[in-house]
RNA sequence: GGUCGCGUAGCUCAGCUGGAUAGAGCAUCUGCCUUCUAAGCAGACGGUCACAGGUUCGAAUCCUGUCGCGAUCACCA
């Protein structure tokens, strides 16, 4: 199934591969001359033409006029490939029109395709892990993890449909002195509230004991200062500190009744991760916790310092030289023996590939600030020799910020992850209401709408842009309803639906003998390539790639929609086609935003 | 200061390995709901692609420098 669709998806692109060896057939038949590369592009729209020739450079190896040699070229592809149907020459640029036959042929081939783009079979038996989320468990999930989960999770999407076996992982920092201090904190002034007394979510009960810990501390320095203290020295003594350093200590030192409670605290955290994953629709094929790779690492830095890949300093602290490779001395282990985050990271690495022995390469979704780490981090593992280091990536994105600033968890800034779905779902409600188009559903079925589109608008919102770049997010006014964003797309895909259930008809015969219109030209042309934008999405790590695509179809669509009439064409074929049409387009909307984890509904 | 990233319309963003007159959405203005869902369509307005050089038939795109913004440069994670 996969293997025949590929030899279609090859076939379809072997025109433009025809093409290019026409030219340079051409050139060496009229000019006597080898043409190394010929540039081919799709034709601007003002013009007439399909696919374009451009002409210049062939004017290093073929001396005269661009206009006539464009003639001449265009004469010889006419004649000698058949989908040619004629040309026209404009400067340099020699347009090429493409005969209707075989853009309905092509549509009839792919419209079999459920999975349209979709490479079912993995290419190669070397699977990919994809980390993301990833968070602390002292507070609850806001803005900026959800720019990072929605990107962890679209990127292993779209890498499965490029072909590669995924596994999804995270790795939760579920230990360290921030959980300490909301477990301190809890103990003094909890009064041993639980998510059930209290009917809050796991995560935000902890995390407001967290927030609770900052306070006191933050008084007790105020105290202290006002005693005389320096406040260095106060930052450094005050006793709710002093408390959760000692709660850190006792807790790798196994204390039964810190571990109880450290366990207690952090499933009701994991509960509330997990309600937030699921609104998300997100999903983990694995978990990895800090508390069991924290140790991991050691080993592998004795191995590599026996190898000569690090090198010991007096004081007996490890450190890797990078400066061959343009960057610095890197420490790897302390001169205590500890371990760095960086030992961690070389440990839990080897770790992961130990535990899934088909891995061939990791993407790692963490924010741009740790670029040097990673950077450092994938070019000691090279160095160690292992075989997966050369497939390393950073999915490196930007921050998310407000019209504020940065978010500041102390300074009460961030935009919380629940609160910020339940405000999108509110919106879409409202919306939808206005308009009133979901009579006759119930009302679990529209809260079911309500919330794809309000979740749509979201994602949508926060995948279109570019990864590396920040994104400044008013949660006034930033993400709207109208234009480029996801319920415009989803609206889209819910029309369509409309006419299919209109056309109650069998949709599956061939059509082949219409006159196609300009707009189901562009139509077919834009949806020959969602495979390649898939293919470079999951090449460049980006899931923009395939929002612009799907924005950029839906356009097309619309403007189609709106200018052609459906049902009511000349002839029962073209009515037949053009819906046909229709819900392919649907079809692609559906698998493209699949991509993306954004869900479409079937009216709204 | 070193390194990395970003800078495109009033705002938010596209722009592929260099190609034709730099594109969308929001906002503002003009038309289009008795016809397949108007969360839509058609159009107007809006640009020194931060700046200066360079490479060439041709630069928003590649190179160098300058400026602005951000991140990073811990025996923190």
């Amino acid at each position: 199934m996969a293997g025949s669709f590929l030899n279609t998806f090859y076939n379809k692109m072997s025109l433009q591969q025809t093409i290019s060896e026409k030219v340079k057939i051409a050139v060496q038949t009229l000019y006597d001359n080898v043409l190394e590369t010929v540039e081919l592009q799709a034709t601007r729209k003002e013009f007439e033409g399909d696919i374009t020739v451009v002409i210049f450079p062939m004017l290093r190896v073929v001396k005269g006029n661009p206009v006539q040699i464009g003639e001449a070229i265009g004469n010889y592809l006419v004649d000698h490939v058949e989908e040619v149907e004629r040309f026209n020459v404009v400067k340099g640029f020699l347009n090429l029109v493409i005969a209707d036959s075989y853009y309905l042929n092509f549509f009839n081939e792919i419209k079999n395709y459920q999975r349209f783009g979709f490479v079912d079979t993995p290419k190669d038996d070397q699977a990919v892990m994809v980390e993301y989320a990833s968070p602390n468990t002292n507070k609850p999930l806001h803005l900026g993890h959800i720019r990072n989960i929605l990107l962890g999770f679209s990127v292993a999407e779209i890498s499965k449909a490029s072909g590669k076996k995924v596994y999804k992982t995270q790795i939760i920092n579920d230990r360290g002195i921030h959980i300490c201090k909301s477990m301190v904190a809890w103990k003094k002034f909890g009064e041993e509230a639980t998510p059930e007394s209290t009917g809050l979510k796991g995560d935000k009960l902890v995390g407001n004991y967290y927030v609770k810990f900052d306070q006191v501390y933050k008084e007790q320095i105020v105290a202290l200062v006002a005693d005389g203290m320096s406040e260095e020295a106060a930052k450094k003594q005050a006793p709710i500190l002093i408390e959760a350093q000692e709660m850190l200590r006792k807790w790798e030192a196994g204390d039964q009744n810190v571990v109880a409670l450290w366990k207690q605290m952090n499933g009701w955290v994991y509960d509330g991760f997990e309600q937030t994953y699921t609104a998300l629709g997100v999903d983990f094929d694995s978990y990895y916790y800090e508390s069991n790779t924290y140790l991991l690492g050691k080993d592998n830095i004795e191995e590599g310092l026996s190898d000569g890949v690090f090198f010991k300093k007096p004081d007996g602290s490890v450190w890797c030289d990078l400066t061959d490779d343009g960057l610095d001395e890197k420490l790897v282990l302390r001169s205590d023996g500890t371990a760095v985050y960086m030992t961690q990271d070389i440990g839990t690495a080897i770790q992961r590939v130990k535990d899934h022995p088909d891995v061939g390469g990791m993407i790692y979704t963490v924010g741009n600030e740790q670029d040097y780490h990673f950077k450092v981090l994938f070019l000691i593992l090279q160095k160690l020799g292992y075989s997966w280091a050369k497939n390393l990536h950073h999915l490196s994105y930007g921050m998310v910020d407000l019209p504020s600033g940065k978010m500041k968890s102390r300074e009460g800034t961030v935009v919380d992850a629940d609160d910020l779905i339940d405000e999108m779902t509110k919106t879409a409600k409202e919306i939808s209401q206005e308009l009133g188009k979901l009579e006759g559903y119930t009302e679990s079925e529209k809260t079911a709408v309500f919330n794809k589109i309000g979740l749509g608008a979201l994602k949508y919102y926060i995948l279109k842009v570019d990864p590396k770049k920040r994104i400044l997010f008013n949660p006034e006014e930033s993400v709207d309803f109208q234009g480029n964003t996801g319920p415009f797309i989803q609206y889209t895909y819910a029309r369509i639906q409309a006419i299919l259930r209109k056309a109650n008809f069998d949709r599956s015969t061939a059509i082949k003998n219409i006159k196609l219109h300009q707009k189901e030209r562009e139509l077919i042309k834009h949806l020959e390539v969602f495979p390649d934008a898939i293919q470079s999405a999951a090449s460049e790590l980006s899931p923009a790639i395939i929002a612009n695509y799907t924005y950029d179809l839906v356009k097309n669509y619309n403007s189609f929609f709106q200018n052609v009439s459906i049902f009511g064409a000349d002839s029962e074929e073209e009515k037949q086609f053009r819906v046909q049409l229709s819900g392919f387009v649907g079809n692609v909307i559906k698998l493209a935003f699949g991509l993306l984890g954004i869900e479409v509904p079937e009216r709204m």
